[in-house]
DNA sequence: AGTAAAATTTTAGTATTAGTTAAAATTGGT
DNA sequence: ACCAATTTTAACTAATACTAAAATTTTACT
């Protein structure tokens, strides 16, 4: 038998929880990551000090907890590619991931930012997207090849490494702030198209070399 | 006229600065940047706190000072690329640049890392270096292409800022602690070759899947 | 509606850090 | 041996993360 009081408590710590991560999230992303403090964490979240140690534990835990939604979230996002073709598949995969940080910039920006610091992206927890990602990407250019879009004289890993690599250069220089997310996705696009390119047949080759002139600098 | 006693003094006071900074690059190294304390910097180093701040002013200037050396170090090394040959001269790019960061690997994982979290990668200080280096990797591909190795249908400025980033990234996962040197080399050189290789004429895309082939996984 | 118990927040405090400063002690050059 | 530059001694302020125990709120039951 439950003890007293259990659902409504829990909905109201939740609503607290929510709007702790609210307030980090956007301290994070407009004054940086150093402007996390308790303190401003819980002027801005109406409760005191202590109260969001209780609520996470220490204040690392808070990103962990923010960083923890990214992956989620990331992990959904992260399907398998359904289109064939190298350039509408890089389109359509930029599309999508772009689309989900469109929708909530500051949180992610903000996720990410707080996974760095906190060298979360070498730990397992992450491990699993990070894994995902490649074989994503290698899948990618295994059915180009098997659909004759590719040469197959580099290795698909070798490919995959870099397809995930131009993307993630991107990111990084987006979660820096150095550019947006417009940018992001031509960055991204552009090396990707370029990784294709170079072990792309005739046909694909000269499809790749019209996109990217099209794509203003 | 100079004042008395000033030669002798003036040496004292670099070797102190010198002895700090020492510190300063072994203790993000091998710590983090977050252990750099201004405390533990002047016990390691035998003199008191006031004297850092006397030597350097804020903690950050310290930072600074090792970012400093950091920039003048690489603009040195980021000489005009001699070899015409893409796949050579990517490998004696990287092989000048990463026998500078082997030569005192604590310093330039220290002095990057220091650059990043001061935020010091999107300011004039350092817009030389980036820019300076883009550039090169514009030349190399602008010669590639008058000696027959490149097709001319990519912008070679959309070559050059993948080839910087390819190397880029690298650097990236060196200075945050995921991979080693040689790895550095590995990943960097192979992102080039793939670069290289979307616009390749026939011959030296040839040249280019056999060299990355040998590059084991 | 009132009340006792449990969950939760707050009050008040500790410990560590960065960054200063004034005056005393030390160092180095002539 | 003297003088000037420099470092140290010995304080201070302000900000940080975090914690134990008291006070408060909320729930479920009568």
């Amino acid at each position: 038998m439950a003890a007293k009081g259990q659902v409504t408590r829990q909905a109201n710590k939740e609503k607290r929880k929510e709007k702790i991560l609210t307030v980090a999230r956007n301290l994070i992303a407009q004054e940086g990551f150093d402007a996390l403090t308790v303190n401003k964490l819980a002027q801005g979240a109406g409760v005191t000090i202590p109260t969001v140690h209780n609520l996470f534990g220490k204040k690392n835990d808070v990103v962990l907890a923010l960083f923890q939604r990214l992956v989620d979230k990331v992990d959904d996002v992260l399907a398998e590619p359904e289109l064939v073709d190298p350039i509408q598949a890089s389109e359509a995969f930029l599309d999508n991931l772009l689309a989900l940080y469109s929708s909530d910039e500051a949180f992610y920006r903000a996720a990410f930012l707080g996974g760095e610091r906190l060298g979360l992206f070498e730990h397992e927890l992450n491990e699993g997207v990070f894994k995902k990602s490649i074989r994503v990407a290698e899948r990618l250019c295994e059915r180009a090849l098997e659909h004759g879009y590719l040469q197959g004289r580099l290795d698909s890993r070798w490919l995959a490494q870099q397809l995930f690599g131009s993307q993630r250069l991107a990111r990084q220089d987006w979660v820096s702030g150095y550019i947006d997310l417009a940018h992001y996705r031509q960055q991204a696009l552009i090396g990707m198209l370029i990784t294709f390119a170079a072990d792309a047949t005739p046909a694909l080759h000269e499809r790749i070399c019209d996109r990217v002139s099209q794509l203003a600098r």
